[in-house]
RNA sequence: GGUCGGUUGGCCGAGUGGCUAGGCAGCGGUCUGCAAAACCGUGUACGGCGGUUCGAAUCCGCCACUGACCUCCA
């Protein structure tokens, strides 16, 4: 049931049709987090992106390799410690090994990865753990001529690389004006050129994080870890690169021409780029100061929260948005996805439950169908969820006896949405409070449900409502259905 | 200053040269002892000014505002 996709490409600035290198399998590679602080709401949006489409592609029959980088060594800081490596500053603040920096970081992102259903990749691979393929690209670019060694660290020849290849294809940049444009930065000296980056970095005296090699004792430049590992584990050439649209310029930009240098071909055929989270219009992020991190949304406790929200609530409202816009955060905006989300996932619970009928009055397949069209339409899971909803007020009807469905249609339309709300868009239920699945307290409120019950058929309307009102009170969430009172604990 | 985007109804957010996106909120109704839920109905939305067109929110031009990148960033 391989269905033909259409992603949008950053390198050709189009919608194309996927076809991967080798049919039936797909590589891709997405930019992951430098572990040197905790996971915001900006770090999830890449992270749910591609998580669907890594599952979507899975769903689709393909066997997807997804390797998904933990960047703890190389990026340098601009600000007041030069050239010190971000990881090692941090270090230092806080006293404590860089490693254990990671370490606490690294265990942060993958606890709100769990929190956010967001699947694990195939590989996840660290930079610090690929030092000796990192120096080996370095030997490889040396060799072709497209990088020059000065003072113990190795750049990379913009320029030089720029006569024969189109250094600024992916950001739409040229190279005159980025030579015009860039800045002068203090430090940079031993370059040849502004724009050249480093690829090796020789360590200065203080910097903790250090491995030999052929040109100094020193770390690896950051945009060269991407190029090691990815080559590494998809091969010279693979199908997808993806990550957050600000690494158009100069991560990925610096990607592209290092895989070039070094083994003479491009080695992404399509580039997919997630927008921004933005506050108040503005960026989120770490270096901006106004990141709110993932723990403090499950928590509430962030001046700019107005509640708690779900982990399901965050991951819905980004799904709600197209990945290639930018999603400005609110409480309304959050609180109406918390809401739309509860919708869905009641109506999804439920349609095991239909009462069937001789013939059906909705069309399961069309619904289907478009479902399908939307997410191969560059994986547009608003429009998906749009139709999604559709489906629940067919779901809703057939419950309320106001619409019919066959035994067959039934079964359509409970594989389409146990694949689409669980599988691929990763939503589920969120697990109810440990109280909520005490034995004893269950008892108990069945026993009180029971008493209304009996207080309702005696019309003894002050007993029972008085029931609803205190378990109301209390946090309970009572609905008296055609089938039946119902309780649930809320958070 | 350069490059690339965005501006949609109370809020969020899709999309298309002519036909109701969707969610949340609101309003009216059905159901219910009441409520909740659900269902039905309900909104002359597309930054401004010109242009192309039988017809533009959708294409073109100009303007305004705004964002990202150009330095670490998801």
């Amino acid at each position: 049931m391989l269905q033909e996709i259409q992603i949008y490409n950053t390198l050709t600035r189009k919608k194309e049709v996927f076809q991967p290198l080798v049919p039936g399998k797909v590589g891709m590679y997405v930019c992951g987090p430098t572990v040197y602080g905790p996971a915001h709401l900006g770090h999830a949006r890449p992270a749910i992106t591609f998580d669907l489409l890594f599952r979507y592609l899975k769903h689709l029959g393909y066997k997807v390799r997804y390797v998904r980088n933990i960047t703890d060594v190389g990026h340098l800081v601009a600000d007041a410690d030069e050239g010190e490596d971000k990881i090692a500053q941090k270090a230092r603040l806080d006293e404590l090994e860089p490693m254990e920096v990671v370490q606490i970081y690294t265990n942060d992102f993958h606890h709100a990865m769990r929190m956010l259903n967001v699947e694990s990749p195939s590989i996840e691979p660290r930079a610090s753990g690929h030092i000796i393929e990192q120096i080996e690209e370095v030997r490889k670019i040396l060799k072709a001529g497209y990088a020059y060694e000065s003072n113990g660290s190795v750049y990379f020849d913009v320029e030089k690389y720029a006569q024969s290849n189109d250094y600024g294809q992916l950001s739409g940049r040229k190279i005159e004006d980025l030579i015009s444009n860039t800045r002068a930065l203090d430090g940079q000296e031993e370059k040849r050129s502004g724009l050249d980056f480093a690829i090796w970095k020789k360590a200065q005296p203080e910097h903790i994080m250090r491995w030999p090699s052929p040109w100094s004792d020193g770390f690896p430049g950051w945009h060269l870890e991407c190029t090691a590992m990815s080559t590494k584990y998809l091969g010279e050439t693979f199908d997808i690169h993806g990550g957050g649209m600000d690494l158009t310029f100069p991560h990925h930009e610096a990607e592209i021409a290092q895989a070039k240098a070094a083994n003479g071909k491009d080695a992404v055929r399509y580039w997919m780029h997630n927008n921004m989270i933005t506050l108040n219009g503005q960026k989120m992020g770490k270096s901006l100061g106004n990141a709110i991190s993932l723990e403090q949304f499950a928590s509430g406790s962030h001046p700019l929260l107005e509640q708690a929200y779900s982990p399901m609530t965050i991951r819905f409202f980004m799904l709600q948005a197209h990945y290639r816009s930018t999603l400005d955060f609110s409480n309304e905006a959050l609180q109406a996805a918390e809401k739309g989300l509860d919708r869905l996932m009641k109506a999804t619970v439920k349609i095991g439950k239909l009462p069937v009928s001789p013939t059906s009055s909705v069309n399961i397949a069309e619904l289907k169908s478009n479902v399908y069209a939307a997410m191969n339409d560059d994986l547009n899971s608003p429009i998906a969820i749009a139709y999604l909803f559709e489906g629940v007020k067919m779901i809703n009807s057939v419950a309320d006896g106001k619409a019919s469905l066959t035994a067959a249609d039934r079964e359509e339309l409970k594989a389409l949405f146990d694949a689409f709300v669980y599988d691929i868009f990763g939503l589920k239920v969120e697990a109810q409070n440990a109280s909520a699945n005490n034995e004893v307290l269950t008892e108990v409120v069945d026993l009180l449900m029971n008493l209304r019950l009996q207080a309702k058929a005696n019309k003894d309307w002050a007993t029972s409502d008085k029931i609803r009102n205190e378990l109301t009170a209390i946090g309970f969430d009572i609905k008296d259905t055609k089938e039946g009172a119902t309780w649930e604990l809320k958070k």
